[in-house]
DNA sequence: CGTCTTCAATAACGTATGTTACATTGCACA
DNA sequence: TGTGCAATGTAACATACGTTATTGAAGACG
């Protein structure tokens, strides 16, 4: 549906050629599926086929134990893509879920193929992305590692803030914001319960505004400070947009 | 050092040919460094300007809140690879330390480039590299979220213990353990403390024998179950081989 | 070959967060 | 425009783990 905040969000870190807006665009459009709200789009066990692309709506990796327990270990907005590469792992270790409906492109080992051969800016980007996911995983280590609840949460937020502005989803200070209660509890690890104890801790103390669905920040740097959040490892600056990414083309040898 | 580990780890995914020993091997001994243990290889705010190869020695990756909270976000073994294609970072998020003394290799973006232009299988078994190690993230997301402190214990166990079976440096139900329990409290996100009691756990179950700086690990199945350890995301599993990765040259386009 | 420092072990006590249970609200859909 | 189910909210109580403190053992180093 909207292939907009792949392009802004690529246009951050790099420079992007019209035919790269062209061949990005043909990607979207050209194998394109629809989910309903809260099913699997791919699940732990399978063989990945292709990589996917995030058009529209909240989307979510997560894994299980046996006996039940879940985590979620990264959420998909618009814009995001899944995995590069992922293809030449012989199984998925997790599964990815929908939260809303979601509209999502497949983009084939074949693509990547082509873009690697032809379009350096392209590889460069996703390059980043995958650099970035990297690095917002670490994040969540730290987070679930030594953040207390309130700062968990507060950065969660923060994170999901920052990532929708970057990909142009928020409104002023507003945006949409579909995850449940028991959604942020698969997400950091507490239990739903105190999970409400925290929001509203944050609400009483003017932090944020959370009612149905949607989320407002009033004041983004109190929310910061209140998580300890250092926007660093979200690599937002666009300082990098000088380079491309190396790592490289195929020769499609096999064997 | 040794190029063992790394040429072993890969090739079990990977069958490299001897040009590609031959190009590791001079990457590995040309620009190679030491350091002494409990120092710091790299700090988080620098410009990231060449990927680590670990030839000897332990390292971990570590972040740090500004009250001194520090979190262990992944370890480093040898044959280990630090993040390829960093440099298209501004700068790092996290740190780079050692735990014991550490020989490592740099590597160069000139070496990325040249392997990118010419040698597929080695771009193959680094984007291998790279998809283990995020994979891992997640698992470590898992385990600070889901599991119990002796359940994250043993799981960090049983991980260590295969990543170092597939690089070759276990001898039979034993191996090197340099880590520390101020070391496992940083990385699981427990106290000192309670690391030395799930510790007395695991030893009065008979799942490990951990003295000075040596583990054994005479029953892993039964440690594996202690820790709901499902192995899938290391990959280490050899079907991949037949294929390569695609994601691709550079063109050495400035932007 | 003692001395220093780090690491490991153990105890007593405190608390952040989990659990269970139930009431309330909101919203999809008949 | 009810009616039902999911999501949110709250309370009482339980516990896994953290904190502080102290002691002993083990390497490092002069």
């Amino acid at each position: 549906m909207s292939l907009a905040s792949l392009v802004r969000k690529l246009e951050q870190f790099v420079r992007l050629s019209s035919v790269d807006h062209a061949i990005l665009n043909r990607a979207s459009t050209e194998r394109v599926r629809h989910f309903g709200p809260r099913v699997d789009i791919v699940r732990e066990g399978e063989k990945p086929k292709d990589v996917h692309l995030i058009l529209s709506g909240w989307a979510c990796r997560y894994k299980q134990l046996e006996d039940g327990r879940r985590q979620v270990v990264s959420f998909f907005l618009p814009g995001d893509i899944c995995d590069v590469n992922v293809f030449i792992l012989r199984e998925m270790d997790h599964s990815i879920g929908t939260i809303t409906a979601v509209s999502i492109a497949d983009l084939s080992r074949e693509f990547f193929d082509k873009v690697a051969a032809a379009h350096p800016r392209i590889v460069t980007a996703f390059w980043w992305e995958t650099l970035v996911n990297a690095a917002i995983q670490r994040e969540w280590t730290m987070s679930l590692g030594q953040r207390t609840a309130l700062e968990r949460m507060a950065h969660l937020l923060c994170e999901i803030w920052l990532r929708l502005r970057l990909a142009g989803l928020t409104r002023g200070d507003s945006c949409d914001f579909p995850l449940t209660q028991g959604d942020l509890a698969d997400a950091t690890g507490l239990s739903k319960v105190h999970v409400n104890r925290t929001l509203q801790e944050l609400r009483a103390d003017g932090l944020i505004v959370l009612k149905g669905k949607t989320l407002a920040v009033p004041k983004l740097d109190r929310l910061m400070r209140a998580a300890l959040f250092n926007p660093n490892y979200l690599h937002m600056d666009h300082e990098g947009r000088q380079f491309d990414a190396v790592m490289t083309p195929p020769d499609a040898v096999a064997g």
